[in-house]
DNA sequence: TTTATTAAACGTAAATATAACGTTTATTTT
DNA sequence: AAAATAAACGTTATATTTACGTTTAATAAA
């Protein structure tokens, strides 16, 4: 009698590959006038013009499956070293009526400033869209956007990753309004101060951001060390809500 | 000017299918006399005789990846309904010598009683390991063990997993033992009575096992409602460790 | 040159949760 | 009846969270 549990052992014979495809698909976030928002491909020309979609692309056969995923966003914003990290692989026979395509999602924060705002726009066809009005997507890729949000949502209660959406340098103000964006919530600004400053994530710079009221905010940048610490220990970042 | 985003669309014309596998393994736990175990496979037949692995099949053709991954559950432990979620895609290009495979990594958190244990057993290939006795196993297997325990504490943190290893009637002691194999501390009991009777997460049974002591102690079940909810918002189950 | 304005910064007190311990109870065995 | 013991129960100090009120630094207006 063959058992069942033959199959399952990996030193057996390798299957013959019958036409099986892998992708990469990218949920890139950033925040934009204290909201959240996707970049996005919406096509300009036929066939399937209008069609919106997460930026995406197959995996080579001799590329790793995360260099594919950072290939993407090097070539979409010009920017390497970003917050990149693996949400979920989508494998459903018909997910894609071309045929059987296999997605390994991403999901990236990012620093929207000039820089990469203008890569994408330069090229007409990444779009910053706010997740509050995100369009119908191709495939199933609203149902990505919708589990990149629960996960980063979910992250950034319990880990430092807020501060990758902002500069180097920014205000106690800026940061309070990533998490307002992320959580889509009003935050009390002194309890905000309070747990964050308490967190001993920011480093106090002795200059002031001049742009947004008469007194200035000061800025602060990011404490490495306690950020990698965090980063593995966790730290509760709710803010009453 | 052809621009490399023209590469990102995923509208373009797929690319010929190059002999890419795709597999699935499960890194499954269960707490075993007060300890943390994985389920194994032993090799024990040349060649390779000795080795062991985590179980795994590949995905078929015409099969969904979630499918494939509770395939193999439901062969190995004759279990279904078990508590499974995908945990990460291993996609490097030499993970596996004997070609391009790609594995999706799936965790599961089974009870283990004499029902399961017994069709492992006879098998005479699956065995339960302690964590902390694991051998070397094949490929990136190791990684992938470790990438699933970071994981498990991870959301045993805040997410109410621990019952998922336990009978649907247990006792505040086999949870407390539960919770200890997952972090692998000792808790105060004390403590820990108080915030899981606070969760309401516990329905009262009035009735005890009289197995582990003369007093006997009390059995629950767990409040399925309230799970989810918390499952949902979170809640925090570290102990003062 | 005083006063108004406003974003940013600072402060406090009550309620809740956590951490670190000591004590009592129910049952069986001696 | 007493001893033994796992299970159940209790207390207090400290830390964190929540919900608010107040002051400050700079510019613009009177």
């Amino acid at each position: 009698m063959k058992s069942e549990l033959e199959n399952l052992s990996k030193d057996q014979t390798y299957p013959s590959a019958e036409g099986l495809l892998v992708a990469v698909d990218s949920i890139i976030f950033g925040v934009r006038d204290n909201q959240l928002n996707v970049l996005l491909f919406e096509r300009e020309v036929e066939p399937l013009a209008g069609n919106w979609s997460l930026v995406g692309s197959f995996v080579n056969r001799n590329e790793d499956v995360e260099k594919a995923a950072s290939r993407i966003l090097k070539t979409l914003t010009g920017l390497e070293n970003i917050f990149m990290e693996q949400l979920y692989t989508f494998g459903n026979v018909n997910r894609d009526p071309g045929g059987r395509v296999l997605s390994i999602a991403y999901w990236s924060l990012i620093r929207i400033d000039q820089n990469n705002l203008k890569i994408s726009v330069k090229n007409h066809k990444a779009k910053w869209v706010p997740f509050s009005t995100l369009p119908k997507l191709i495939l199933d890729h609203n149902e990505m956007v919708e589990k990149a949000i629960r996960h980063l949502r979910e992250q950034a209660r319990f880990h430092p990753v807020g501060f990758e959406l902002l500069p180097k340098e920014f205000t106690l103000v800026q940061l309070k309004r990533v998490y307002e964006a992320i959580f889509n919530v009003q935050i009390d600004d002194r309890n905000f101060r309070k747990k964050i400053l308490n967190s001993g994530l920011l480093i106090s710079l002795n200059k002031k951001d001049m742009s947004t009221s008469k007194k200035g905010s000061f800025l602060y940048s990011l404490n490495e060390e306690r950020y990698r610490l965090l980063q593995e220990t966790g730290y509760n970042f709710d803010f009453g809500f």
